[in-house]
DNA sequence: ACAACAATAT
DNA sequence: CATATTGTTG
């Protein structure tokens, strides 16, 4: 009981019987995954904490050496090792078991966060981070990436005496999501006591049995339920097949084929496939046009359909953005399907044209490679993608950046519709901001986006700026609406997304709405690191 | 409590 | 394979 108040001190309400299940999913669990556990659970419980197993990384020798010895004296059962990418090895090689993984945030190579970052993507494993830097930032910087404790770095034993704690929570989190399964089939079964239940698992019967056998070895293997994410990289891949198919020809399989990605299953797809098709009959209901409208429109539909998707990571970031509600555009789409079309690519392109990007790698897939290529960890498919990456990254202030020659474009289709105002949204750098800031281009398109499309209402301060600008982008309300941008697109792309460049413009306003924010409200730059 | 997503069951 | 249900997450 002391366990459970100290460490479980939020947790959702426990059900009945919940330190008696408790203690039964965990004799379970040491059943199961014997082999692998032997070293403890099985022998005995009380003595848990001894010969946890903890993966240490730190490329300082000295620092590496002293938590080495601080930790056998925890009776812990360090594993060290001298930077992340061999720590990542191992960890992914899996033959040897840890419990948790200790890290310095500050390594040459990969660092830190990042290893955090792939440890979190890949497998279930409580990380703690060790820093000699305790502002408060960093720290905040760790718990956001997922870290559960941050300790600073000279360590103490009493400090280490105690990160036990993080497995065990975490252990006993995963068991209470199996009792409460465990319960259900109980209860729809057969009602019986719990002494009975009991008595039915040792026996290892046939039905509940098999279950358990999975669930215990999947939870062994300290691996996650590897659960899809489905990136726009890969929606757009699924989009590719379908599109070769033919939509109402699409069958799980064959899409796969065609994707050609081998971290994916039949069942994923058919899954995506599934909540696709859910989509677009959401999107239009009353399609009953043929093949081809279908097909076209579907490529506008499609944009906005991952646009709910990957915002769980992308709040939690880098810049610090306050999280826009995905519902939020849905729950606005009374506005209608222009809106609707229009409003994902707000979402659509705050994942392409930001850094958030790196957090959007479908996981399996390419933990490696991105671990292995350095920089922009994922290649963007979309060769516009990558120069706008370029642009924005390179050519921020120069004249000719894809921004200014943007700016241009915007002026000119939007003369005359809008009001005089607007351009001198244009030409003034914002207010807020030095006028030889980098981001000074992008800032002021941004900022003329969105009041452009917002001349009728007001915008007083950048804090309305975030919210009430950017559902400002798509409704327009007179019939001066996307006609300015359009012709734009059609006239510099020739690809067969027409929408990518409207989605560009968008990546522009959304990154520096970012920049923005984070100048204005964090006032330095924030988590972003190279 | 709820909605969206993805896994899993039918 | 399509569809329904379940589990997980934010």
């Amino acid at each position: 009981s002391e366990i459970c108040s100290s460490v479980l001190p939020t947790a959702r309400k426990p059900p009945r019987c919940f330190l008696i299940e408790v203690r039964r999913s965990l004799e379970n669990m040491a059943a199961m995954g014997g082999n692998q556990r032997q070293t403890m659970e099985d022998a005995a419980e009380d003595k848990f904490p001894e010969g946890l197993r903890v993966l240490a990384v730190d490329d300082d020798r000295v620092c590496l050496k002293v938590l080495e010895v601080l930790l056998r004296h925890c009776k812990y059962q360090p594993t060290m090792v001298m930077d992340a990418k061999t720590a990542l090895k191992m960890l992914r090689a899996g033959k040897e078991q840890f419990d948790l993984v200790l890290t310095d945030v500050r390594m040459p190579d990969m660092d830190g966060f990042k290893l955090l970052e792939l440890i979190g993507l890949e497998m279930d494993l409580p990380v703690i981070m060790l820093s000699v830097d305790c502002n408060k930032k960093a720290v905040m910087k760790g718990i956001n990436h997922g870290a559960c404790d941050y300790l600073m770095k000279p360590v103490h034993t009493n400090e280490l005496k105690n990160i036990w704690q993080h497995v065990e929570s975490r252990r006993r989190s995963q068991a209470i999501s199996h009792m409460s399964r465990d319960n259900d089939n109980n209860h729809r079964v057969h009602p019986g006591t719990l002494a009975r239940n009991k008595d039915s698992k040792t026996k290892s019967n046939e039905k509940d049995g098999s279950n358990e056998n999975k669930e215990s070895t999947r939870a062994s293997t300290t691996q996650k339920n590897t659960r899809v994410k489905w990136t726009i990289e890969l929606h757009n891949k699924f989009l590719e097949a379908i599109n070769q198919i033919g939509l109402d020809k699409a069958a799980p399989n064959k899409i796969l084929e065609l994707m050609n990605v081998d971290c994916l299953t039949r069942h994923n797809i058919a899954s995506h496939l599934q909540k696709y098709r859910l989509y677009l009959n959401r999107v239009k209901p009353n399609s009953l046009g043929d093949a081809s409208e279908r097909q076209n429109s579907s490529m506008d539909n499609q944009r906005n359909f991952m646009h709910n998707h990957e915002h769980e990571r992308w709040h939690v970031s880098s810049c610090g953005i306050p999280s826009w509600s995905p519902n939020y555009f849905s729950a606005t789409s009374q506005l209608g399907q222009l809106m609707d079309s229009q409003s994902s690519l707000c979402m659509g392109s705050l994942i392409h044209g930001s850094r958030m990007s790196r957090y959007l790698v479908p996981h399996t897939l390419d933990a490696r490679r991105f671990a292995g290529s350095e920089d922009p960890p994922i290649s963007l498919d979309n060769g516009i993608l990558d120069d706008i990456m370029l642009d924005e990254f390179s050519s921020y202030s120069s004249g000719t950046s894809y921004v200014d020659s943007m700016r241009d474009k915007l002026m000119e289709t939007s003369k005359g519709k809008t009001p005089s105002n607007l351009r001198s949204y244009f030409t003034n750098t914002p207010s807020g901001r030095g006028s030889s800031a980098p981001t000074n281009g992008t800032g002021s398109t941004s900022k003329t986006e969105t009041n452009m499309f917002n001349s009728g209402k007001t915008i007083s301060t950048l804090s309305n700026f975030q919210t009430d600008g950017f559902i400002a982008l798509t409704p327009m309300p007179d019939g001066g609406d996307a006609a300015g941008i359009l012709p734009v697109q059609e006239s510099m792309v020739n690809q067969q997304e027409p929408n990518d460049l409207l989605n560009d413009i968008n990546a522009f306003s959304s990154d520096d709405i970012a920049n923005l924010l984070n100048d204005d409200f964090i006032g330095e730059d924030a988590v972003v690191d190279g």
